[in-house]
DNA sequence: GCGGGGGGCGCC
DNA sequence: AAAGGGCGCCCCCCGC
């Protein structure tokens, strides 16, 4: 059974279907919101959203938790973006208009909710913000949307393009990414709703041991004034350490002549203030992204409240908008305190991303090594002579495509020991210098290159397969896209400009297959955990970072909420690799602070 | 004065 | 030893 819920200024219209879309009751006004509640109790029906993001929070209000649903907007993103068609699935009613072959009234009073300074071709955040304007969307619009998906998604699943390089997708995987989507943002919608338990007494402390007392607005806390006066002393002229320009400028007057002033390059110089600065930096980090104005801004009644957004990245990985839920430095996470009577389980995967390398490149050894409990040490053993740094330093080159210093040397172990593994990565590189599209394990693709960068590549024609050796002397003097220092101006400089720009896209694609194919396991871990959890007296799922989530739950049942988070861990990998021997391991461990947890 | 872009750094 | 992928956030800087 199918719910579509719509809602306007007036409130909530429910109406009821058969999964093929047969109306079983007619669109209604839901008067008292306990309808929700029994209905969901009564037909477990698949919910039908718009956006799960503003309408869910109706249900939620009303004490109804579901089980199912389906997000029409996230969905269409999925879709479009299969056909290249990134950035228009943001307004969910132009979906429903789309699919209902109805055009959507613009209203000019209300902005559009892309900015209007973007490139249309440049695929960056698309919002997952409620769209602004309102079309008259209708339950039956919904239910057209959705049937109109299902046909799509069928469609997609069967056709040659259900390959993501070179491996076919399993059955219906792009079914289950879909659902893992809808599923995630109900979570999204749940843990926005609750937020993190944050004890803000104890931050405050953190805070004054660390910076001092909380400084009048416009002062600086007293450990930084501090530094700052020995930054001066040390120079001996003046130096503002909030300024990047300035505190070159100033080591280079003191003869070290430095492109910039990132903590790696200050801790190769011997100049008396380096200390000082690099200590500064870490005080004004905290200060700056995580003391006492955000504790006022995003910590309110015991909670860390940000808002998650499913699906934020491009690579399927959530995004926050808010409060950096996301970013959480290790250096605040003991303020993240279960309540009374609570615990929090806290669970992440180990050494995921490798994992998914193994099972989707299909690569036998390395799937071998990726059945053990620490994917590292086995394959150390396995031709680094044991040396667990070298053997995670050889993986993670590979995975974001170092092609320098000794992380490019050690990938050439990796390459004959697990040329399936390598092979895999490297041809996603090479799609995406070629300008091509690459793909997750379940089906969501990564944004097809700008215009800009197609002209720019496509122009100075492809030189065939690059040298990845170390021609670092050009390659280096160029940083964020900037133009070289030296650069000639010419044809030169523009075959650089291109081979730059190639890389750097090789670069992306080569990531996208290991980063959103780990991102579509998590999605499913998830959605899978969030289904369990439903029988769990008191337990939320309070937190979920890529990889790795907590759940709040009351102490007599943290074992039981152990044991779901292990059994949905091994569903979500027997779901998206199915007959793979890789394991997916979690390691769920409860405790009563955040920072105990590792 | 405002806003976009860049520098820098935290998280994965 | 060297500086690769994805983000969000803050500050500074600079151009409008």
């Amino acid at each position: 059974m199918l719910a579509a819920v719509t809602s306007d200024r007036d409130g909530p219209t429910l109406a009821r279907f058969t999964d093929d879309g047969t109306p079983l009751s007619p669109p209604a006004r839901v008067r008292d919101p306990a309808e929700f509640h029994r209905v969901e109790a009564e037909h477990r029906p698949r919910w039908l959203f718009d956006s799960t993001a503003e309408t869910y929070p109706l249900l939620l209000t009303a004490g109804a938790r579901v089980r199912r649903s389906h997000d029409i907007a996230l969905t269409e993103r999925i879709l479009l973006g299969r056909a290249g068609r990134f950035g228009e699935a943001c307004r969910a009613p132009a979906v429903l208009a789309r699919a209902a072959g109805t055009p959507v009234p613009d209203d000019p009073a209300v902005p559009d909710p892309v900015p209007a300074s973007r490139p249309p071709d440049q695929p960056g955040l698309f919002d997952s913000e409620p769209a602004r304007r309102r079309a008259p969307v209708t339950p039956d619009d919904l239910v057209t949307a959705y049937l109109d998906q299902q046909r799509r998604t069928a469609d997609a699943a069967c056709g040659p393009a259900a390959t993501t390089a070179g491996i076919a997708v399993p059955g219906g995987a792009l079914r289950l990414l879909i659902a893992a989507e809808s599923g995630s943002a109900l979570v999204a919608v749940e843990m926005t709703r609750r937020g993190l338990p944050w004890d803000a007494a104890i931050h405050q402390r953190i805070l004054t041991d660390t910076l001092g007392p909380r400084p009048a607005t416009g002062q600086r806390p007293a450990r930084m004034a501090q530094l700052a006066d020995d930054i001066t002393s040390a120079f001996g002229f003046p130096v503002n350490p909030d300024s990047a320009i300035d505190l070159r400028d100033a080591f280079r007057r003191s003869g070290f002549d430095i492109e910039t002033t990132r903590a790696w390059v200050l801790r190769e110089i011997d100049h008396p203030a380096v200390g000082s600065v690099l200590q500064y930096k870490d005080l004004a980090r905290l200060y700056t992204a995580n003391g006492w104005n955000w504790l006022a801004d995003w910590v309110s009644d015991g909670r860390l409240v940000s808002e998650y957004l499913p699906g934020g990245v491009v690579s399927g990985r959530w995004a926050t908008r808010g409060g950096g839920g996301l970013q959480l430095p290790k250096s605040v996470r003991r303020a993240a305190v279960a309540q009374p009577g609570h615990v929090l389980v806290v669970a992440d995967a180990a050494q995921l991303e490798p994992r998914v390398l193994a099972a989707v490149s299909g690569d036998a050894g390395l799937a071998a090594v990726s059945a053990g409990a620490d994917l590292y040490d086995a394959l150390a053993a396995g031709g680094f002579g044991g040396d667990r740094r070298h053997a995670k330093l050889a993986m993670l080159g590979a995975m974001y495509g170092q092609t320098t210093g000794e992380a490019a040397r050690l990938m050439a172990t990796l390459r004959v020991r697990y040329p399936a593994a390598v092979g895999y990565v490297e041809a996603a590189a090479r799609r995406g210098e070629a300008g091509a599209v690459v793909r997750s394990v379940l089906g969501r693709a990564c944004p097809p290159p700008s215009a800009r960068w197609r002209r720019l590549v496509g122009e100075s024609g492809s030189g065939g397969d690059e040298s990845s050796g170390g021609d670092g002397d050009l390659g280096a003097a160029t940083d964020g896209g900037g133009v070289p220092r030296d650069a000639r101006p010419g044809v030169g400089g523009t075959e650089r400009r291109a081979r730059q720009a190639a890389r750097d896209r090789g670069r992306f694609t080569r990531n996208f297959v290991i980063q959103a194919s780990a991102a579509d396991w998590a999605a499913v871990w998830l959605t899978v955990l969030r289904l369990s959890l439903l029988d769990v007296p008191g337990a939320e799922l309070v937190f979920f970072q890529h990889d790795e989530l907590i759940v709040h739950v009351p102490a007599e049942h943290a074992d039981r909420v152990a044991d779901l988070i292990v059994a949905a861990a091994d569903t979500a990998r027997e779901l998206v690799f199915p007959g793979s021997e890789v394991q997916t391991p979690v390691r769920p461990v409860a405790v009563s602070c955040y920072a105990d947890a590792k």
